[in-house]
Parts: structure tokens; C-alpha cells; sequence
RNA sequence: GCCGGUGUGAUGGAAUUGGUAGACGUGCUUGACUCAAAAUCAAGUGCCGCAAGGCGUGCCGGUUCGAGUCCGGCCACCGGCACCA
């Protein structure tokens, strides 16, 4: 009979369905592993084919740790709140819940057609009420912690979108979803105090197991520098706080720069002879959009405050304040001291300006030419009175400690993150469960009214003023305040789409827990997810939005660890057939459903898994695919009728067998599936040669089920072995068996590869080189020729160092 | 500019602690089966050379009996951050 996928793979997903036997039991004495997945968001497209590359991954890895004996949690959900729906929605009049609903049952059966081994009773939709509720629970515990505030500053704003954007969702000054210019706007926006948690974001990644690229691209957002802090004075008397790494650096400090929008200025334009040219400057710099901002990150521009000036604590010279863009606002104290000697952007804005360059680092070039800007000890300090003669290094403590006790400065630390702007004007997602009272302010909507439901609204639009849908429902948004009883409006924005997404990890432990968000039991049973593996495209949004929930829920006593991941790996893209991203309009998107029609699920997965390093990008070849589907017909062919004898390995099987269980089972752990399954094709080319036994076919079976579980199961029950594959134990493997008794040593004669031999395994020296010698090639080599040094690496090779006999 | 990654046959990619470079797959060549083709099975396939032999892991140099792997110096490409003081 042929190999029948489509048969195959219909009759053992039903005995799954009707079995369950991937499900997850809390509370088992097993010992657990929690392996995760980031969930899907259902697009109208349905699955891509770079879906199936983690979901693969992590199939196979927890089907591995199912079989070792593991209580496996490998659950699936569906992050559904977004932008695509709801604009879908807006075009096609249908409710985004059922647009949702219809792409959840697609990609159900796309996900099912593959064979995963989800609990499919654990399933999250973030669109649920039941999950939303605590969604907004957490947000209600947020605010009550203080790390929830409402305020007006100048945000990211979207034009295509119209919606506000978080920093993280900013790429290159455009949206980062749809790729529209983001501008400026004032706005009033809830935010989360992230920064609060910026420390810590960055000293517990020293306790989890992280690939390094994905932690120190969570340092660099977080941005964490030190420094100091120090109080200049002004002519007028107002203290100018600056905040520098480079304290060192404070006797070389000409000039000061304050950010365009500082308070300060306001409040010196009446002193300031050109009050009219600063204005403008400052009126300039507002109008620039980011995209302007960042791209022309060139030339300096500015303007001398004329009538003010500051004065340089350490020296109690008098030097010129100037503003300039260059300078930012949100950072620090929004003003600096400018070191042109030793800061390559202070150099180029004095050079223009014409301000001094005063050298306070000697050990470079000549500072009217450059900047030296070395921090380590190649720098001395000169021209700083007591600093003189110090390294960099050894003077910024000392300054730094002078300042104190002088009382103008002190140590500081500075981070680069922001708040995260947590308002979406936007009908499709979590209300915000706030109320404004004109007596009381903004009010938490108490606990029982949760869920706070979305309104069922005729138009999904944003209103062209920037609000948000839900502002032109009345009956909604008008209600009575929590508080006093009063009239009063609802919060009409809604929550980012990062908002289901940053804690449905935790849900997955207890989905249908109506009383909190899970049961303490399960928490503490299922804590912390062992293993997650996602994209690295979310490294700096959802990774980090979620380590900060967790955190917050750790400090309030809901969870019980400190970081919700243990370990985090990614997965390289998945490109088209000629390397280039797949997207529609290149026309190279190749549609599981097609692969599985063609080839089936078990090709599929296999093929997707072969492709090459996990983490790197891989181009979709279909050729290569047939490769995978004729190693499963080579399977086929072995084992489709019932092979009879003890389950021992054959003779000549058995090295070969031993060799591949503890290949594939530590490639799996380390996620080399590519070199796992190269390993059981050669398995399966020695059975080719040497027939197998009824023990041989029995272990690749084992070996296989991860990766390809329909034709393992299958394949199983046609051997008439018990049970089932897939829940089987994992093969064992014999170190002592897979030894073979010979084997064939490289010889090199001085350094260069010069024949091969064959010698017994672990032969002693002389034994190996008297074989060596008998050899042809070398005896001919050794002709007049005398062996200066003999090395012996066993089992490996041999080298001969000769040299012409005098 | 800073941080991270990658560079190996026609091609996707393999190579423990430095120890036979190119596993496995694709493609290609040849043979078997077939009226024929596909499929399948078998053999071959880094480059130059009839051969002996020589040359080969982005480039230059070094350490070593021996370097894809270690050290120094470059180049190219990919990703992230980017006027963060």
C-alpha cells in the first residue's frame, strides 16, 4: 500500500480529539514543564508558513519532554483585540467579535490540521469578557499602586492609524505596524510607569536563561547610563540641573545647552535681547515630526540666549547657555553641559557656534582638530586642578564625591525607557475601566462591575478630532460616578493590543477560573513558564510590556516568581522561495494548506524543521520539501507491513541506532532539529542496507513521533506495539553499544592528509603505527626519509613529521 | 557611530575539547526497472588535472605537528539602537 497521508493523518488527529492525551493535569506529582509559545493573532489570512516553524519547535520539544515523563503544559490562545479586525470590520459592516470568531475557527482547524499537541481545553481568546475581565483587573490594580496615571504630554501619533503609539511601536519615525509617519500630538493618555521597574527589567536578566542577543537588546532599550547630576547657577540666580556621564569632564565645560521646550526659557524671555529668535527657534523645533528629527541628525542648529548666562560651579567662570534640539527634552533634565573637547556632538556644535575648547583629557589628538572622547585609562586628567593627573576613571569618583559635599551635584542614574503610553483611540479593545467625575476626579471602577463590556456601536470609525469610537455612544459613556453617585463619563479609549498579550501565559494555567485571574494552586504548580520561544521582533514590545506585569503582579502578592520566563529562545524568519520576505505583493506566500494537500502535515513539519539553523533565516524551497516527504515514504516502505522478532536492535544495526537515539534526543534539547533529522535520515539509509529489526524500526518510531506523530502512530499500530507512540517513554541509549570495532584514522604526513587506515577501536600506539607503516602510500613516503615526531590522537589520526635522512 | 549576528560546493546547510572540511537534503551525471516518462532503487558528484599531484571554509598575517574552529588586522552583508549628554 502506498503512504496514504491524507487517511493517516485525519484518523489519528480524531483519536486525538476523542483522547486528549496532550492534555495538562495541574497538580500532578510529575515533575512539569510549561513550554510556550507566542499566540497567534487570527488574521483574516489565516496561518502563514512562518507560523508552523516555533509551533513545530515547541511541539516537538514538549512531546520529547512528554514522552521523558513530564506533566507537559503546551497550551494555544488567541491574541485577538487589533487593528486588522477592526478595519476589516469598518469596511465590511460585520462586528469585529465576529470576524473574530470566524478567523479563530480557521486557524483552529489549520492548527489541528497540523497535529499539534495542544490542550485544546486550555484555549485563551483575549476578545473573551472572561479574560478581558481581569485584563482590566490588573490595570485597576495598576492604578490603585500608583503606576497608572492619566496626563497630557506630547505623544506619538499615528495618521493612518489615528491612534497614539507607544515608543516602542515607533520604528524609524514611522508606525511600526502600518508604516505611516508618526507625528507629534498633545494628548491626554493613560501611561504605566515602566520606568519604575527599569532596574529591575535589567538586573533579573541575570537569572534567566535568555539568549543573548534577545538580553542585551532589552539593555539597550532600557538604556541604563551613569553619571552625575549637577546644579549650575544662572545669572539670574535660577538653578540649571544638568545631568552628565562624564563629571570628570566639569572644568572643560564651556558653554551649557538647554532643550528647546525647557521651563526655564519662558520664564527669561522678558531678560532675553533676542526673545524673537528664540521663539522662533523654539517654535521650529515643535513643528519637526520625528521622521525630521532622526533623519536630519546632521547639522547643529541653535540659538546664544542673549542676557542670560550660566556659571560653571568648579571654577565660577561665566559661560553662554544656548538652545538646540540636539538636546532632548524627555531625557535627563532636558539640559546640558557642553565638554567640546571630549563630546563629539559638543565639538561640532562649538566648531559651528565658535564657542572654546578647553582640553581637560590629555592622551589624544589635538582637540581643536577632534574630540577625545576615550573613557578608559588612556586618558589623563589636565587642566582640572585637584583631578589633575587621574585617570578618567579614578577622577569621576573623586568629582563626583567633591560635588556632594560641595552640595551642587550627586551620583544619578539615567534610562532611556519611557513611559509606556497605554491609550488607544480605538473601538477594538479592552475598555478602560476608569470613570471622570467632575467632583472626584478620575475613579476606578470598582471590582464586581467586571468585566466592563465593549458597547455593541454602529461605526467602528475614529472620529476625525482623534477620539476614540466609543466617545460617540452616550448611553455608554455617560453613567454615574463610583464614588459619589454624581454624573459622570466614562473613559471612552481603549487598552493596546500589548494589554491581553502581557499576561496570557498565566491564564493558560487556570483558564476558567471565574474568581481571580488563576487559583494560587495552579500558579504556584505551573510557575514560571520553563521554556518560550517567540520572535525577536517582540523583544522590545510584548518581552518587556509582560516582564513588567509579571513583576507588578509578583510585588502584589499574585504570582510567586519574579520573572515569568525561565528561558527564551527565536526563531529565524521564514523567507520566499528567492530569499526575499514572503508578502502578498511579491506574490511568494506559500499557504500551509497547500503544503499539507500536497505533501501532507508530517512533510510539512518535518521540512519546516530541516530547513536550516532554527535561528537563523531560512528561504522556503519546494523542491527541498520532497526530499522530506521521500524519507517519509523510505520510512514507509520500511515498516508499512508488521516485522516479526524479538525487539532487540540487529546486529548491525545496533551502534548505528544507540548513536542516533542520543543524537536526536540532545539535538532536540538544543533545538538543532535540522542536524536531528539529517541524523535519522542516516538511520533510515543504514536500514536501507542492513534490514532492520523489529527493535530497530521500534526506535526510530520513537525518534519520529515528535516530529512527524500521524506516520509514527500510524507506523506503530501497524507493528502491533502497545500503547501508543506518542506517549511512550523516549528510547534509551547504551553508550557501551555504540562503539563499533573498527575505524578508519586519518594519516597526515607532516600536517598534510596523506592516506587513511583502518585500526581496531582504542588499539595502543604501536599497534596503530605498525599498521600506519604497512601502508603503501606511506612506506613509499618513508623511503630516505627518517621520523623526526610521531603524534597519535586515538581513534582519530595519525602524523608523521619526517625528514630527508643526511 | 555603538551593540549583536553571519560569511563554507551549483544550492539549503553539517563539522565535539583545534584532529580525515562538505554529514543530511536539493540539484546534476550515470546505471537498473519501463514501449516511454514519472516514481523508485543503485553508483557518482568541492575545484584544477589523463595521472601523480596541487588548491580549497570572505581577505591579509600569526600561533601550532595540525586552524572553518584560537590570536591580531581588515572587508562584505543582515538585524537592533541611534543627537540618550
Amino acid at each position: 500500500m502506498k503512504y496514504d497521508f491524507a487517511e493517516i493523518e485525519k484518523k489519528w488527529q480524531a483519536v486525538w480529539e476523542r483522547e486528549k492525551p496532550f492534555r495538562a493535569e495541574t497538580g500532578s506529582d510529575k515533575p512539569k514543564f510549561y513550554g510556550l509559545i507566542e499566540f497567534p493573532y487570527p488574521s483574516g489570512q489565516g496561518l502563514h508558513v512562518g507560523h508552523p516553524r516555533p509551533f513545530t519547535a515547541m511541539d516537538i520539544v514538549t512531546r520529547k519532554k512528554r514522552m521523558d515523563g513530564y506533566n507537559v503544559l503546551f497550551p494555544i490562545g488567541f491574541d485577538a483585540f487589533g487593528l486588522p479586525t477592526e478595519n476589516y470590520a469598518i469596511k465590511n459592516h460585520v462586528h469585529p467579535a465576529v470576524v473574530t470568531k470566524q478567523n479563530i475557527a480557521n486557524f483552529t482547524r489549520q492548527l489541528k490540521m497540523l497535529g499539534y499537541g495542544f490542550d485544546w481545553d486550555r484555549v485563551v481568546d483575549t476578545t473573551d469578557p472572561e479574560y478581558y475581565k481581569w485584563t482590566q483587573w490588573i490595570f485597576l490594580q495598576l492604578y490603585k499602586h500608583g503606576l497608572a496615571y492619566k496626563t497630557t504630554m506630547p505623544v506619538n501619533w499615528c495618521t493612518s492609524c489615528k491612534c497614539v503609539l507607544a515608543n516602542e511601536e515607533v520604528v524609524e519615525g514611522v508606525c511600526e505596524r502600518c508604516g505611516a509617519p508618526v507625528i507629534r500630538k498633545e494628548k491626554s493618555q493613560w501611561m504605566l510607569k515602566i520606568t519604575e521597574y527599569a532596574q529591575r527589567l535589567i538586573d533579573d536578566l541575570d537569572d534567566v536563561d535568555f539568549i543573548e542577543r534577545v538580553k542585551t537588546q532589552q539593555r539597550n532599550w532600557i538604556g541604563r547610563s551613569t553619571g552625575a547630576e549637577v546644579t549650575f547657577k544662572a545669572t539670574t540666580g535660577d538653578d540649571i540641573v544638568v545631568f552628565t556621564t562624564r563629571p570628570d569632564t566639569l572644568f572643560g565645560a564651556t558653554y551649557m545647552v538647554l532643550s528647546p521646550e525647557h521651563a526655564l526659557i519662558k520664564k527669561w524671555m522678558p531678560l532675553l535681547k533676542n526673545a524673537q529668535e528664540v521663539q522662533d527657534y523654539q517654535r521650529a523645533a515643535a513643528s519637526k515630526s520625528d521622521m525630521e528629527r532622526t533623519e536630519l541628525n546632521k547639522e547643529k542648529t541653535g540659538v546664544k540666549l542673549d542676557g542670560v548666562r550660566g556659571v560653571n560651579p568648579v571654577n565660577g567662570r561665566e559661560i553662554p547657555i544656548f538652545i538646540s534640539d540636539y538636546v532632548l527634552a524627555t531625557y535627563g533634565t532636558g539640559a546640558i553641559m557642553a565638554v567640546p573637547a571630549h563630546d563629539d556632538r559638543d565639538w561640532e556644535f562649538a566648531k559651528k557656534f565658535g564657542c572654546e575648547i578647553i582640553e581637560v583629557v590629555s592622551g589624544g589628538e589635538d582637540v581643536q582638530k577632534a574630540a577625545f572622547t576615550a573613557k578608559d585609562e588612556t586618558g589623563i586628567m589636565v587642566n582640572s586642578e585637584f583631578l589633575n593627573g587621574l585617570t578618567v576613571k579614578d577622577a569621576i569618583p573623586v568629582i563626583t564625591k567633591w560635588l556632594e559635599e560641595k552640595g551642587i551635584g550627586k551620583a544619578k542614574v539615567n534610562f532611556k525607557l519611557r513611559d509606556w503610553v497605554f491609550s488607544r483611540q480605538r473601538y477594538w479593545g479592552e475598555p478602560i475601566p476608569m470613570v471622570w467625575c467632575d467632583k472626584c476626579g478620575w475613579v476606578p471602577l470598582p471590582e464586581s462591575e467586571l468585566p466592563l463590556k465593549l458597547p455593541e456601536v454602529d461605526s467602528y470609525e475614529p472620529t476625525d478630532d482623534g477620539e476614540s469610537p466609543l466617545s460617540k455612544m452616550t448611553d455608554w459613556v455617560n453613567t454615574t460616578c463610583p464614588h459619589c453617585g454624581g454624573p459622570a463619563r466614562r473613559e471612552t479609549d481603549t487598552m493596546p493590543q500589548w494589554a491581553g498579550s502581557s499576561w496570557y501565559f498565566l491564564r493558560y494555567m487556570d483558564p476558567h477560573n471565574d474568581k481571580a485571574l488563576a487559583s494560587k494552586e495552579a500558579l504556584e504548580y505551573w510557575s514560571p513558564v520553563d521554556w518560550y520561544n517567540g520572535g525577536m521582533e517582540h523583544t522590545t514590545l510584548h518581552l518587556l510590556y509582560s516582564r513588567f506585569w509579571h513583576k507588578f503582579l509578583y510585588d502584589i502578592g499574585v504570582v510567586p516568581t519574579k520573572e515569568p520566563y525561565q528561558k527564551r529562545t527565536s526563531h529565524g524568519m521564514i523567507l520566499g522561495e528567492g530569499g526575499e520576505k514572503m508578502s502578498k505583493s511579491r506574490g511568494n506566500v506559500v499557504n500551509p494548506d497547500d503544503v499539507v494537500k500536497s505533501y501532507g502535515a508530517d512533510t510539512l513539519r518535518l521540512y519546516i524543521m530541516f530547513i536550516g539553523d532554527f535561528e537563523q533565516a531560512a528561504a522556503w524551497s519546494d523542491n527541498a520539501v520532497k526530499g522530506c516527504k521521500r524519507f517519509l515514504d523510505r520510512i514507509w516502505n520500511l515498516a508499512e507491513t508488521r516485522i516479526d522478532g524479538p525487539e532487540t536492535c540487529s546486529h548491525a544495526n545496533e551502534a548505528a541506532v544507540h548513536r542516533t537515539i542520543k543524537k536526536v534526543g540532545e539535538d532536540i534539547e538544543a533545538m538543532k532539529f535540522n542536524t536531528a533529522i539529517a541524523a535519522m535520515m542516516g538511520l533510515v539509509n543504514a536500514f536501507y542496507e542492513n534490514a532492520p529489526s523489529r527493535g530497530d524500526i521500534k526506535a526510530l518510531l520513537l525518534l519520529l513521533s515528535p516530529f512527524a506523530p500521524h506516520i509514527a502512530e500510524e507506523l506503530w499500530e501497524r507493528q502491533g506495539f502497545e500503547g501508543y507512540a506518542s506517549t511512550s517513554a523516549w528510547p534509551r541509549y547504551d553508550e557501551s553499544k555504540m562503539a563499533e570495532s573498527e575505524k578508519e584514522i586519518a594519516v597526515q604526513i607532516n600536517g598534510k592528509l596523506r592516506a587513511t587506515a583502518t585500526v581496531p577501536v582504542d588499539a595502543d600506539d604501536e599497534t596503530v603505527l605498525a599498521i600506519v607503516k604497512a601502508q603503501e602510500k606511506v612506506a613509499r613516503a618513508l623511503e630516505g626519509m627518517e621520523i623526526v615526531k610521531t603524534i597519535v590522537i586515538k581513534n582519530k589520526l595519525v602524523n608523521l613529521i619526517l625528514r630527508p635522512v643526511k
